[in-house]
DNA sequence: CCCCTTAACTCAAAATGATGGAATAAAGTA
DNA sequence: TACTTTATTCCATCATTTTGAGTTAAGGGG
């Protein structure tokens, strides 16, 4: 439930000790240590951090992996993240359909479930979770929350006539509540691209980057901005409408009442209508990825010349995003092929000025996602990771 | 300390409490309350709240405004923030000049103070600073610590060739405790449009926002962004660089290497550039000002014309910053006229495919910020203030 | 091979600070 | 005046972390 937090609430002991659990789980989750070395890094004392640990262990989220000598003293116990210890599930719901993922702790897919939506509120697609969910909770010993993600905008905003793929019933600050009690597990909710960037620092090729921005192919185009670990949301929880950025003045109308939105140029819809209008791809769009990955495999002149297109715009974008959030890196993933953004990260041209073009970088400045088609679904399974691992600002109390 | 975060770090009873000290201390400053009414807004017993006012008052952060009885019961005592009761010390470092200001926690100016610069390295600086802090010191009793702030962007990056206004030996991880030794007081750095973004929250046009986008006019364009009550700060601390972000593909050309910055057409810099062309301004800028303010009051049409580019880039713009932070207003702040900024503001042609055009704004997407010449030297110590009254995430270590 | 040093770990007592329940104070209402 | 309501205080209790004194298990020097 992260929208619209109103109020910072007090702590106490147990809250300090909630946090400090978070502390620890988080460390073993970055890298194998022994209960000294997590007291040394963590600025507890190496009691607490025992008896931390011990209650991890006592959970099976933690194990012991043996003593490790490293150089004179008694050596360490070392303890590890045990990922195979309970299950995840991850929900994306769309206007047409429902996705699912039942990942381990460590993003590792169990299995997956699918169906298509006739009616798209609430009651009724809560009610197709708790099915998708009994049949995976019979591979999972313990479940230990769900995630759920959901296209923006939220709210009556100016995008909404463009959003033909928003979800006007889904009323963030409600659906959680009605989750849980749907599913009888912990819930939390938040859109797709958040969802998906988080995943991408969690399992994905932003691992341990604290700072980083998602570029999320959807149907649109999205972004997730992570920054100092946190996902930035705004102040009703539409931050990142990448999509809708003016990237040609006076280019193309969007129904979203701008011309020359970005997504009109980058998206799965802007290739899409490219090959529709070349007679490369069936009106309905039906078979986009086969019909992009034969054409790759060709070199196809015309699709390669959607992607200079493209290209272009994304690097004024990327360059935009750099000044604007100073990532780590820019991470580009969701539904397009792999080949295909590899091509497109490929003749990206990025701009000198930015403050991402510095010397001494170890990685590139844009790189791919991995989850692919899977992303938001694996995004929401995240989420629980997200809330059960890194430690918070003092809980946010909703009205 | 605010770049490089490495580690969170574990809590205890200590951190608890000062954690629970700044909860107690944000909601007093933000409205006169009982303390009863604390403890049911943040969530802390009555008897946790009423030790701390008790405390906080015995330092005269607070004081009783007397009894007010609202409804039946006993009528609570009515504690209220005491701005008066110490000061702050800010401190803007440019190039060229030091300036400072001493301010009540109220933000309101007790004396400024002001040094031409020959030189700019850290310790002739803070020299200086510690002789203009002597001179305040007299006019206050007590100074709870002193913010700094410093023209970004910080490191090696592409905007360097740019960046003339740079400090390049004012390394941000080492300044502060530099500034603590030189003046004695806790001190704590940030960069400019940062700060006085938070001073516009504190005490300005955003007064009580917990999510909005300050746009800073200093020699170029920065930008700070708060989300949620914090801000943002990217990989390296170089987040908010609007300056160069590409306004005009193929447009002017800007020392950092792109065409067509933002900057060029939207600063102070671009106006000035604007009026000596026409010979309205003489070539070294001096009298920018007056210049402006007189051209202003005739409607003068060079001016005009330049108000009606620099509108339409900056609409743009701020359409972009809106879909992408989601703020609830943006604030027009920093080195130029009230009345200049008031005409850009009018001027504005905001696009409507934006998630910040939506139905029941109480308020208009943007505003004017209220501090005017010295908007950076306040957001200095408004710094203090904000590490002294926000609760924060877990403190983080630097390394 | 023995003893010393180093480091990890455990146990029990102490310290910190939040909480909960009972008692008291001060108002409005019947 | 008696009763209800709300604010506040007092005091004992509770949840945690920290501290300090051992204990264990390794390496290193003679």
């Amino acid at each position: 439930m992260p929208f619209r937090p109103t109020q910072i609430t007090g702590n106490n002991a147990e809250k300090t000790k909630a946090h400090n659990r978070r502390v620890v789980l988080g460390y073993l989750r970055g890298r194998d240590a022994g209960r000294a070395e997590v007291a040394r890094a963590t600025g507890l004392s190496t009691q607490t951090v025992s008896n931390l640990v011990a209650e991890l262990a006592r959970e099976g989220l933690v194990a012991p992996q043996g003593r490790r000598a490293q150089a004179r003293g008694q050596p360490p116990v070392v303890y590890g993240f045990n990922p195979t210890s309970a299950a995840i599930l991850g929900f994306e719901v769309r206007p047409d359909a429902l996705t699912m993922v039942l990942t381990d702790l460590g993003g590792k897919i169990l299995t997956t479930g699918h169906t298509w939506l006739t009616q798209t509120d609430p009651a009724h697609v809560l009610g197709q979770m708790a099915m998708l969910a009994g049949q995976a909770a019979t591979l999972a010993p313990r479940i230990l929350g769900a995630g759920l993600v959901i296209p923006g905008p939220f709210g009556a905003t100016g995008l909404n006539a463009a959003s033909a793929t928003a979800l006007p019933d889904w009323v963030p600050s409600e659906i959680p509540a009605l989750a849980e009690s749907a599913l009888a597990l912990p819930v939390w909710l938040d859109k797709d691209a958040t969802a998906a960037a988080l995943a991408e620092g969690m399992f994905g090729a932003a691992k341990g980057a604290q700072t980083y921005a998602f570029l999320y192919f959807g149907a649109g185009l999205g972004l997730g901005i992570i920054d100092q670990g946190q996902p930035l949301r705004g102040a009703f929880g539409n931050a990142g409408e990448l999509g809708h950025i003016v990237s040609h003045p006076n280019g193309l109308p969007c129904d979203c009442g701008n011309n020359g939105c970005l997504e009109q140029y980058v998206s799965r819809l802007a290739v899409q209508r490219h090959l529709i209008a070349r007679g490369l791809l069936p009106a309905d769009g039906h078979g986009t990825d086969a019909v992009l990955t034969a054409l790759l495999a060709r070199d196809d002149a015309a699709l390669s010349a959607w992607v200079d297109t493209a290209a272009e715009a994304l690097s004024r974008a990327i360059g935009m995003l750099e000044n604007l959030f100073d990532p780590q890196y820019t991470i580009l993933g969701g539904a397009l092929p792999d080949a295909l953004l590899d091509l497109l990260i490929a003749r990206l041209a990025l701009p000198p000025g930015s403050v991402a073009h510095q010397t001494g970088r170890d990685r590139p400045r844009v790189l791919r996602g991995t989850s692919g088609r899977l992303t938001a679904a694996l995004g929401a399974a995240a989420l629980v990771i997200h809330h059960t691992v890194t430690p918070r600002i003092a809980a946010y109390r909703i009205e």
